[in-house]
RNA sequence: GGGGGAAUGCCCGAGUGGUUAAAGGGGACGGGCUGUAAACCCGUUGGCUUUGCCUACAGAGGUUCGAAUCCUCUUUCCCCCA
């Protein structure tokens, strides 16, 4: 390791707060590596972008040979973190936990070698705990102090419930700290409280408090809220080439600051010069990068160029999917677009189809039609286009 | 435990017996412009065998020619008092 202060800049590098700093400089100092603890939250299987700005950083420190703590949160992830919800989420079950834990896992080996990460499943001492200890545990804070909390100030004010369990959130998280004797806890900076929390319990239990980074939040593709699958506005860490290609373009020009600085490896001069160019330019790249790192470096490049053929040259994707059509849905007259459209997928229901077909989003053999009774022929095969990057051919028996 | 209020479409929210599939806004989707950006403009936004039919205003009953609108019970939530 280098001189202490130096690594303190790297490691704050593209952070936000750092509670504390004087702390962070304490610890490197002894020279040993640190803990660095991330809890994750299975509630929700599929990972995406957002995880990734954390795995991300947590595999920079690895390689400044610090150890990232995963703490898979199989029991808080039953309680349900409360931050920025408006209302209580239902408790999940164990199996459900159990079986998204999985799939989390294998996806963050998408970005961390999880060969040199422990792995730590909270329910190993939260199943243990009794009654007793939980009480215990909610000596250690005050309601005033969960509700200064902007999620729950405002649920309170609004008067939507606030569930008593979710007290309990925060509280499990940094007794979490506590079990593994995190040096750093890292986390979004909208878990700057659970973090916190973290401090205290470990200065109760008599312990050398965690100093906590936090991460900056990147925005969904609407540019405004934060990514979430929930919200339908992520990038999974498992969508294909195409889609992340596509999606990455689609984002606001004000987004990619972050996105370069979070989820790229270039360098911050290069970053600026990229920003200070011709922001569409700078977002190919962008979205070049982020797919070659997904997908590898082929990948990005193929769908930098099939994105290049379709949109800016209004041709054709490499691989259009194709099929038949069932008899069943083949009259005398031909197959009725509408059926076609539902049937493909292309809209959810018969009312849909037509909707699309009148607003002028269809496109029949690249001629728009808009006559929701048009029937493709038998024995032909159809290139369907819904909107500007939906494509099938279908072929009529 | 007592009293009061509320529950409307993806979300917010108007509507208190009849042209209400339900104003308005947001979001979403489609079109135009463009860089699958932003801004802006237009259209659509329950389902279907679509000049019509069916389902829908927390749930179940009831009053009425007719109910989201009135009554009863149930459920859930909020507020005040204890």
């Amino acid at each position: 390791m280098t001189t202490a202060t130096g690594d303190v800049e790297a490691i704050l590098r593209h952070t936000v707060t750092c509670h504390t700093r004087d702390d962070l400089v304490a610890k490197l100092k002894r020279g040993a590596p640190l803990r660095v603890k991330l809890g994750v939250d299975p509630s929700s299987p599929d990972l995406h972008l957002g995880h990734a700005v954390q795995l991300r950083y947590l595999r920079r420190l690895q390689r400044m040979g610090h150890r990232p703590v995963l703490i898979i949160g199989e029991a808080t992830a039953m309680v349900g973190d409360p931050t920025g919800k408006n209302t209580t989420r239902p408790v999940l079950s164990r199996e459900q936990v159990e079986q998204n834990a999985a799939t989390y896992l294998a996806q963050a080996g998408l970005i961390l070698d999880l060969d040199e990460v422990e792995i730590v499943r909270n329910s190993a001492w939260f199943d243990r705990m009794t009654f007793m200890d939980a009480i215990r545990m909610g000596t250690s804070t005050t309601v005033a102090r969960m509700l200064e909390r902007d999620t729950f100030d405002e649920r309170y004010k609004a008067g939507t419930p606030i569930g008593i369990h979710e007290f309990f959130y925060p509280l499990m998280q940094g007794h979490d700290s506590v079990e593994v004797r995190a040096d750093v806890e890292i986390g979004g900076t909208d878990q700057t409280f659970n973090l916190l929390v973290g401090r205290d319990l470990m200065r109760a239990a008599g312990q050398d408090p965690q100093v906590c980074i936090t991460l900056p939040i990147i925005v969904g593709l609407d540019g405004v809220q934060k990514m979430s699958k929930s919200l339908g506005n992520s990038i999974g860490l498992t969508d294909p080439p195409r889609d992340v290609f596509g999606k990455t373009m689609s984002l606001p020009d004000a987004a990619m600051g972050d996105y370069f600085r979070l989820l790229t490896d270039l360098a911050d001069a290069e970053i600026e010069a990229l920003l200070a160019g011709s922001p569409r330019d700078a977002k190919a790249t962008l979205a070049e990068r982020i797919t070659a790192w997904l997908h590898g470096e082929a990948a990005g490049r193929e769908a930098a160029a099939e994105f290049d053929r379709i949109f800016r040259d209004k041709g054709l994707p490499d691989e259009i999917p194709e099929s038949e059509l069932p008899a069943d849905l083949v009259e005398p007259d031909g197959a009725w677009i509408v059926r076609v459209m539902q049937h493909l997928g292309l809209a959810s229901s018969g009312g849909e189809a037509r909707r699309l077909l009148k607003g002028g989003g269809v496109r029949v053999d690249d001629r728009k039609v808009d006559d929701e009774n048009h029937r493709l022929p038998r024995g032909s095969t159809t290139l369907l286009q819904v909107g500007r990057r939906r494509f099938h051919r279908i072929r009529v028996p």
